[in-house]
DNA sequence: TTAGTTTTGATCGTGTGCGATATAAACTTG
DNA sequence: CAAGTTTATATCGCACACGATCAAAACTAA
């Protein structure tokens, strides 16, 4: 009967877990949106804008994301002329990711939006304190979970 | 320039929160196979173990998710024997959502999960503090963050 | 009661995530 | 250096998420 609870949706930590990232993608999305990109997009040049010319695999190993969800990705993010793949001529096998000057120019109009979504955080009564707090916890979480997939 | 760095990934609470989502889903997922349902069936399942008979409606507001994720989903557990869907003849437009035998019965496999994902966390060097901090921080950031959801 | 509105659920299209698999280049070893 | 292995990326198929839209039933007012 312990286990009986235990099944409760309100008892696992996967549902607040799995909702609250649906969400707080949700309140990305009119920024994106403005951006003519979607979130995951949005992840990808955050990892360019910081250092332009990675590999799919420094991007993907940055991302946690596999080359089956990283290669479409950059595909659709090509022809929408955000980036460009060249192969690389040391490593034949490598393929290199650069930004396009519109793609770097991007990065301008993304500026205020971390701004933006702390305001909105802080305007639905969630205090600065608790983002930090779920901030280093999650931190901290991905770390150690994310340690255990490189043994795989 | 602090919007600057503001950008940079390790910043955003975005990242870790849309990661850490996913490495847990990827925790449930040996369970799950056995079981022979994938994480959102197994949401839907927690809701209908909890109380059977519920509406599409019903089960949507739970999850959070809307119904042009739930109907598919519903669907691919009807086909999979685990519910049976019927229109209700006191209100047609509703649909009710009943478990099946081996619905009902798959219960009793899915009991020790929970305990199992908090046993491999705790083996992974978290403590239960931090998951249940964790957990009361999520819950909270989901009530305020759905409750937005209601108004649009 | 009838015209307009709301509610419930479904369908369609696009973009992820991800397991399984494939392919070619680079590396390793006998 | 040839055979086997590893690495980097891509492809395929399936199952979500979700915005947009739709159809039908139920409700609401004039």
């Amino acid at each position: 009967m312990k286990d009986e609870n235990q099944l409760k949706l309100s008892s696992q930590i996967c549902f607040p877990m799995y909702s609250v990232s649906r969400l707080i993608t949700k309140m990305y999305k009119p920024y994106l949106d403005e951006l003519g990109i979607t979130y995951p997009q949005y992840l990808v040049l955050l990892v360019l804008w910081e250092n332009d010319n990675q590999s799919v695999n420094d991007i993907s190993k940055k991302l946690l994301l596999n080359s089956n969800t990283i290669s479409p990705l950059l595909k659709r993010m090509e022809k929408l002329k955000l980036i460009q793949r060249t192969r690389s001529s040391k490593d034949e096998r490598s393929v290199l990711v650069e930004l396009t000057e519109s793609g770097a120019e991007l990065k301008n109009n993304a500026l205020p939006i971390p701004e933006k979504l702390m305001s909105e955080l802080i305007a639905k009564d969630i205090s600065v304190e608790d983002i930090i707090k779920l901030k280093d916890l999650l931190c901290n979480w991905m770390t150690v979970l994310a340690e255990e997939r490189d043994l795989s």
